[in-house]
DNA sequence: ATACATCATGCAACCGTTTGCATAAATTGT
DNA sequence: ACAATTTATGCAAACGGTTGCATGATGTAT
């Protein structure tokens, strides 16, 4: 049971004064006598008083609130997102809607019409990796109401995009791999119609062509999700090769720790038999045995300036016409998944 | 920039009705002539027209939005808990507002200021580790906000609560180390003034004592957090002793996999040299090498059980009397990181 | 002493919705 | 044909704030 809070009008009334005047001296307005000025916050104080935000944003046309759809928030990656998104709105007056698609476009549909009716102001997306068109997305700038996509990609859609460089995070990976004296590399791929899968896959492919290796598709397995469980198996596919790979880029560190654990079943020796990477760098993946091999992602980063520019655009007040399309680099951090470099190469 | 919505009054004003009519015709009102009311929803659709909650929550005083604060949403244990809460909420007309405390109290102290402002219908707490007094919380309940505080316990506070057997966890673990013939068991313990840790200290305590084995106080060792960096130093320190341990058991999954690297550096076999058991069972420790045996804890069900409290409080109109006080019990699981027991052990 | 600026306060409208009550029209019973 | 009932609609107040404008009380310059 909730009891009422204090108004204005509570405060008025013990002081015989108008609610006009108590809403002024609490907001500091100048001509309010100062004396008066600190009986009123002075009673407000005691009496707990909180302005109902709900009044003042139905006045203001405002709801001061940001939603923000994950996939999913248990995971390093989007966790740490939202980490960065609240360290910026702590000094903001906006509070921040979290809300989880697990990969399910129907899902993130029902999230917009939810946040529809809430009345958000601004919205920061990764999209679901089942969402292939994006209309909910525009329907919403249509309204007035921002957009800011990240990490994940929406071609097509015009809106502003904080994303990461897949493409050369996976180049990076995989040049180096070849660079170590892998013959034979593999890739763990994303889900197909994710651009972020897309994009590393690309980045695989072009690290071996300019390489001079072909490509060979037994070595390209894609994976349903960025879970450990959904690993295993593609894994094992690869190991059961007539001829194996010599090493794995897996599009995540979940399905890279898998074919780690698939390796190790079959007595493999990490790297020597099978060099390992993976992106994410989560905070475990260097605790692994071997430590693993990985991709970093400015993640923290990534949700600040989204917030950031999610922030801008709300306070604008012409229509967004030139969209931001910010992309972060990654970078690899070599552990001992993965063979070194022999002595005499030189870094490019 | 945001446009206006449509409202009620935009679509009176089409129809050539009063906005009273629209609204009950929206509502369903059965005084509502039913041609009339399918012109209504038709144009209300057409229009894109979704109510103003703010308009109603004003009305109805009440937000249907709830407050949690965890200490962080990245880690296994609260973003599951997490998502338990919205998997509820989904089929409510409940909006969740998440905040991080970050183990710091005054922080905590913030956000339910904030939330006060926001003005949520009920919290969801678990207390920041730096949190001694629980003022912040009853005040909210004197205002007739219910809370429900789930997974780290208050002394003395007089709400509903949802918690873990962690007394009886580590009971059962350190019971299991005994058995399966571990001499000198040793506790990485975490934060002293968490009244988890201190459950999982004592039932570490009782475990000995039961079991007849005297105790070191240099076997047990407190950590500041519960994170891998942290764990580290006080795993040497156990490893370091004249006699060092033969079996930890530590206050989490984390610190549990800091003391596995540790011992690793040391060349120390796992389990034969050392057993080592963790409490969370997370998605990673399964695929450790050994795999890691530890207590799992029933954090899905927490978070759903908490909410579902929370709600009927919420929607009770007389203040609570009786508060609820659930205990959820874990479960050992045994992998590779703890020695097997002797074949003719029964079980208790 | 008079005009005028300055300061302090209150009135009332407004934001978008819901809802009790009044009212008008249509239907029923006698 | 008329009262009583049912059905359909609108008016207006309320929720808790903010703010432009009017008003009254001071102080100040001429």
């Amino acid at each position: 049971m909730k009891k009422s809070r204090t108004t204005l009008k509570d405060i008025a009334l013990k002081l015989n004064i108008s609610v006009s005047t108590v809403s002024r001296a609490l907001n500091n307005h100048p001509n309010i006598n100062s004396e008066r000025k600190r009986k009123v916050k002075e009673l407000a104080k005691k009496l707990d008083y909180h302005p109902n935000l709900f009044a003042v944003n139905l006045l203001q046309k405002k709801t001061h609130i940001i939603g923000i759809i994950v996939p999913e928030i248990t995971g390093y990656f989007f966790s740490s997102v939202i980490t960065g998104v609240q360290d910026v709105l702590r000094d903001t007056d906006y509070n921040l809607l979290i809300s989880q698609s697990e990969e399910s476009f129907k899902k993130e549909v029902a999230i917009i019409e939810n946040f529809r009716n809430v009345g958000i102001d601004g919205l920061l997306v990764s999209p679901a990796s089942k969402t292939k068109n994006f209309k909910h997305f525009s329907k919403l700038m249509d309204s007035g109401i921002p957009v800011v996509v990240f990490d994940r990609d929406c071609p097509d859609l015009e809106a502003d995009k904080v994303l990461v460089d897949d493409y050369d995070g996976a180049f990076q990976a995989v040049d180096y791999l070849i660079k170590s004296g892998c013959k034979r590399i593999a890739h763990l791929a994303g889900p197909e119609n994710l651009m972020t899968a897309q994009h590393r896959l690309n980045g695989y492919l072009d690290a071996l062509k300019k390489n001079n290796i072909p490509i060979n598709k037994n070595y390209i397995q894609h994976v349903k999700g960025f879970t450990h469980e959904v690993g295993i198996k593609p894994a094992k596919k690869l190991f059961a090769l007539e001829t194996p790979p010599d090493a794995i880029f897996a599009v995540n560190d979940c399905i890279a720790i898998s074919a780690m654990h698939a390796a190790k079943l079959l007595n493999l020796k990490i790297p020597n038999d099978i060099s390992i990477v993976g992106v994410d760098d989560e905070p475990h993946s260097s605790y692994f045995t071997p430590a693993l091999s990985t991709v970093w992602q400015p993640v923290y980063s990534l949700g600040i300036l989204a917030v950031k520019i999610l922030i801008r655009r709300m306070e604008e007040d012409t229509p967004a016409t030139d969209f931001r399309y910010e992309v972060f680099k990654p970078e690899l951090i070599i552990r001992d998944s993965s063979r070194k470099l022999p002595e005499n190469t030189v870094k490019n």
